[in-house]
DNA sequence: ACTTGATCATAG
DNA sequence: CTATGATCAAGT
């Protein structure tokens, strides 16, 4: 698959995912869907990745890098409502911790994101569940400045030695969440002194009460 | 119903 | 180990 050549030809693909089955899409790839979906947690992200011609490595950059282009699959309820967080990106924790919004790779990756829902409902098993509507996405004026107050706040107290007293319960829109393999796995901090020491790794995720307002402001929202 | 902390797979 | 892709599952 060539990678689109544009925002439009990349929603276009997008779109012509949408009401067919994860079984469907990955024959068509000749990828085998994996038995048990609670081991193959980004299973499907990587399939929609490969079906619309994107990057198909784990390179720190957007997934469409000629257009600048981030994709994010949104799992949705039978409600319609969206069911989980969407992780954007590992926190730095390390002496060369970023600074300032403008460069950072929170403000990089969500600059324009194509969001492609999917359904995520228990009752439907997992092969016959399908792909939902695609839209594409840039922060307005007011959400940005939001995720800008949260990673400023964020990035403070990690900048200040203190991000072990950080939990999930920060931030309107942008929280930090453990990231990493298990409880046990380390990553190297520094305290308030720049002196080194161990702590989990950690990640940024939009709250889904957020981007259940980006589905709505798409037209989307089914809820109640 | 929803959030928070924990976890799973794969590539380089 | 870090990056990518996320969802699971316990607690409230």
């Amino acid at each position: 698959m060539q990678s689109p050549a544009s925002e439009t030809e990349l929603l276009a693909r997008a779109r012509g995912l949408g009401g067919r089955t994860f079984v469907e899409v990955a024959r068509d790839l000749e990828v085998p869907l994996p038995p048990d979906p609670r081991r193959a947690k980004g299973f499907i992200g990587q399939l929609v990745e490969r079906a619309l011609g994107g990057a198909c490595d784990s390179a720190p950059r957007p997934d469409f890098p000629e257009l600048g282009v981030e994709l994010k699959t949104l799992p949705i309820d039978g409600r319609g409502r969206v069911r989980e967080s969407t992780f954007v990106c590992s926190t730095p924790l390390g002496d060369a911790a970023e600074t300032e919004w403008a460069s950072s790779r929170v403000r990089h990756k969500l600059s324009r994101v194509l969001f492609l829902t999917l359904e995520a409902d228990p009752a439907v098993p997992h092969g016959r569940r399908r792909f939902g509507a695609a839209f594409l996405w840039s922060p307005d004026a007011a959400q940005e400045a939001t995720l800008r107050e949260d990673w400023t706040e964020l990035m403070g107290l990690i900048g200040a030695g203190a991000v072990e007293t950080i939990d999930a319960s920060r931030g309107q829109v942008l929280q930090l969440r453990p990231k990493g393999a298990n409880a046990a796995q380390r990553t190297v901090a520094y305290d308030a002194d720049g002196a080194p020491f161990l702590a989990p790794p950690r990640g940024f995720y939009l709250r889904a009460r957020f981007t259940r307002t980006l589905l709505a402001q798409a037209g989307l929202y089914a809820g109640s």
